[in-house]
DNA sequence: GTTTAGCAGCTTACACGTCA
DNA sequence: TGACGTGTAAGCTGCTAAAC
């Protein structure tokens, strides 16, 4: 009978196609590895590759293979997870996450509190920085999963999109435009407050619009507190001001131009490495958090 | 309890084929 | 021709069961 170990070392192959770099991965030289593959196909008297010295690839009945066995080694590494969790090794419970810097304050507190009530015995931590720091810790295996926005398509990541979100413009309740609809052209005669760098200002400024842009900040707090001093319009994404819009501290204007402007959020993580089963179960969460 | 034989699985060293 | 990836051979290590 097959044993795990050639399991686990047949899903790492498939997912590397390069015994040589699955076999890195699993610590063990490469002719260990092409031996326990031989032994797997010959066990089952079948081919799972189709090899060349251009490299590897499943065959059909390869595929299916790895379908089967997939969901028992999930299985397996969930009840070594339950069944170890008394013993010392440190971090067996800590499950490292990432975010950008907007998504980790807009998208990831009602994630993590979904995942947490599925997962109580886990210690999350969420490492929070720029899109492109996060990238480079998915590459490192800083994190083993993060959220988001302008990716990079950097090598060795999986980019899955995860969901858009519309720009808004926002003024204090007491401004004379407060809750008023205007085009674009409109709103950028008006003095304008965003983030440094704001994707939301390239794109006016592609768009034909030039924005009056009075004050930039780094943190999108730091726009917020100078909208509601009276400095500007303020431009965000939407789920930066959402709780401001709803204790009533800032009211949006309707542009309905503005609705077009998205920024995309993506779920990134390393092609090289086995997700664990609770980073699958966080992707879970995830596609339940879609909306 | 100790020794020994057999086996599985690993490693290093090397061979081979292909490609740029 | 060198780089790269895979397979084979030989030898080492550690585990297990049988023998004493």
């Amino acid at each position: 009978m097959a044993t795990l170990h050639q399991l686990k070392i047949f899903e790492c192959v498939s997912r590397h196609l390069n015994v040589t770099s699955a076999a890195e991965e699993l610590k063990m030289s490469q002719p260990g590895v092409s031996s326990q593959l031989k032994l797997l196909e010959k066990e089952y008297n079948l081919r799972f590759y189709d090899r060349s010295n251009q490299g590897m690839s499943l065959t059909r009945v390869g595929r299916e293979f790895l379908e089967e066995i997939r969901p028992l080694l999930r299985k397996i590494e969930e009840i070594d997870r339950r069944f170890k969790k008394n013993d010392n090794r440190s971090d067996s419970s800590l499950f490292v996450v990432g975010g950008s810097n907007t998504l980790s304050v807009t998208v990831f507190p009602e994630i993590l509190g979904k995942f947490r009530a599925r997962h109580p015995d886990i210690q999350l931590v969420l490492k929070t920085s720029s899109s492109h720091a996060m990238e480079a810790s998915v590459q490192n295996s800083d994190v083993e999963v993060a959220l988001i926005t302008n990716p990079t398509y950097a090598d060795h990541c999986i980019y899955k999109p995860f969901k858009d979100y519309e720009s808004v413009a926002f003024v204090p309740p007491d401004s004379p435009i407060s809750g008023e609809r205007m085009t674009l052209e409109r709103l950028t005669s008006f003095p304008l407050i965003a983030k440094r760098g704001s994707l939301i200002i390239d794109e006016l400024r592609k768009r034909g619009y030039p924005p009056n842009l009075v004050v930039q900040c780094d943190a999108p707090d730091a726009v917020k507190a100078a909208v509601k001093r009276g400095l500007g319009v303020g431009l965000l994404f939407g789920g930066r001001v959402a709780l401001e819009i709803e204790k009533g501290e800032l009211r949006l204007l309707d542009v309905p131009e503005m609705k077009e402007i998205k920024i995309k959020a993506f779920v990134v993580y390393d092609n090289r490495r086995r997700l664990s089963a609770r980073a699958l179960d966080f992707l879970d969460t995830l596609s339940g958090g879609r909306d």
